[in-house]
DNA sequence: TTGAAAGCGCTAACAC
DNA sequence: GTGTTAGCGCTTTCAA
């Protein structure tokens, strides 16, 4: 018995107000007398009254609506770092529209749902077209990438200091003594990979090691395993391995343990990155690096509020520092669990 | 310059018709002739209109929106599934909105927001009050949870064959030789450990198998690891362990080998639940359950849509069988990687 | 089939 | 401070 439903002005009816007291009442800032305001709420409680967001947002012409996308392989901190953002946007009468799509494609479709849907912003973490990003720029939404890039000063970007840390990597390794190094590069495509890599490389040369050796492979335990495999047959003498991503360096440490008869980190460092919870075990204690999740992605909600307000704004790009988490798997002793 | 946003009007006057015509040229079964809906269709496109979803919402008295209610440190499973939602969703023109809410608390804030912006249905995967239960139904909202319960004959209830599948694992368990077993369970309020723990127990009881010793510790890796290093020196003798989730599981694991000096499976077996992707790992290789979580999500999806034509519906309970997947840790024997 | 007109439930000038 | 009156951009009768 979803009756009808009950409006202002049923609200309005109860407490002897006209309707518009009753939008006034449930209005912030609006001018209304505390004791009119006390009134009708109690009307609305008494009814079980809430304000229709929905036509709320017709009325105003803004939505209150954030749409994100995520890709369907996202790391498990993102998703933790979704319920910052979710309550964030509870606290403001705001919500959240979420697309989760195909990780390789482009997520056009995504951006069409959710423009749709009168979105005031999209954080978006995987690939748009430019076509995308200038539907968005035209109906006046705010754009922001979290660790992607995207030629266009419309749009603002998150990211992890990639570059940074993985040079922090690189040093961590020289200073246990690595020699020979080796880059598990994810597809060639990848942005993010390529920062990381540079980074990395970078840092080999600061430590006055020679350039890593670069292997590339899927962005997964399975392409860790086999590249680490491959990578000890050409290179028997290999003191230290970095992947791009956690995931490739359980590969690698589990190869190099029960097929190349290496002993992590007595023979051989491996390093990987992004913290996922597995790199905690005892089974793996993997030096990796951790990006501040959740507050990248409540930055990037933060400069698309600041962009609505001032759409003119120019371009940001917002480097936000990751932390070298040192394991076992470089040497480095830590308590048993 | 998102000069003023395009409406049918626009398209209207361009198209040289009314606007009900545009709207009936954007709506699937209405009565247009064919010659008409092209005109208005190329109309529209070329001034790249598309129909503002939230004004569609308030004309029609539905939005078209999916609310979700999802726990933070749910499986990464559980993500995935969801982009097999939102595809299906912006398929027929909805939208999800979603809402990540702490593990441990009632969702009745988030349920409160969903409902503000008039859902139509809500999926929750998370512990509700039966007082928004009540609301949900007073709102004519359909509910419907994914592995929880609640006693109220409006909600609809999606799960996993929790006790079968772990009934599966004590049968495996037993016919691999355990003699004394015992369980993990998480904190003794979660109600899947509760049905896991039966469906054990019961599956011990089948195989003539003395009852699992039971203990309590965190849904986590350090939990798991803690309890089994309780477990072990109170019962030194004990032939297998199971785990509630994956994650207590690898904790087992790892306190076994490292601590407690039993190889898995030579001297003790375990077993989890989940099937994370590290269970698959080489240093794992856990026995445990996959759930099918995609489907229980668009089951659950359906049953609301189910529910929004036929409010009457009773009660449903969707139980949905599980993937037994048998690795090492159990003893069995499988490719190398 | 098509157009005119009346809502949907709210916000926001605008008067009083 | 409060009520009146237009909209917001659609959908949907109701006539034609």
């Amino acid at each position: 018995m979803p009756s009808r439903r009950v409006t202002s002005y049923d609200v309005a009816e109860l407490a002897g107000v006209s309707q518009s007291a009753v939008s006034r009442a449930f209005t912030a800032d609006a001018s209304v007398s505390a004791g009119m305001r006390a009134r009708i709420l109690a009307a609305a409680d008494s009814l079980d009254y809430r304000p229709n967001a929905i036509a709320r947002s017709l009325g105003k012409g803004r939505s209150g609506l954030l749409g994100m996308i995520v890709n369907q392989h996202t790391e498990q901190s993102y998703v933790n770092a979704l319920r910052g953002i979710t309550e964030l946007l509870r606290a403001s009468g705001s919500g959240a529209l979420l697309q989760v799509v195909d990780a390789d494609s482009l997520a056009d479709g995504a951006v069409t749902a959710l423009l749709d849907y009168q979105v005031e912003a999209i954080v978006c973490s995987s690939v748009l077209s430019e076509s995308a990003v200038s539907r968005c720029a035209d109906a006046g939404v705010a754009l922001c990438l979290v660790n992607r890039q995207i030629k266009a000063d419309t749009v603002d970007e998150v990211m992890s200091d990639n570059a940074a840390s993985s040079t922090a990597i690189a040093h961590e390794l020289a200073s246990r003594g690595a020699v020979k190094t080796a880059y598990l590069y994810g597809p060639s495509s990848s942005f993010v990979s390529r920062l990381r890599y540079d980074g990395f490389a970078t840092g080999c040369a600061d430590a006055g090691l020679p350039a890593p050796i670069k292997a590339h492979c899927e962005f997964t335990y399975r392409g860790g395993y086999e590249a680490a495999v491959t990578l000890i047959k050409h290179h028997p003498d290999l003191s230290a391995i970095a992947a791009a991503t956690d995931s490739m360096a359980f590969g690698v440490m589990d190869a190099l343990q029960s097929c190349c008869d290496r002993q992590v980190p007595k023979d051989i460092a491996v390093a990987g990155y992004d913290d996922e919870a597995t790199a905690g075990y005892t089974s793996y204690r993997l030096t990796t690096v951790r990006q501040p999740m959740e507050a990248m992605l409540a930055r990037a909600v933060e400069l698309t509020r600041e962009r609505i307000e001032q759409p003119e704004l120019g371009k940001r790009q917002i480097i936000m520092a990751g932390e070298l988490i040192l394991r076992q798997s470089t040497g480095h002793m830590q308590e048993s669990i």
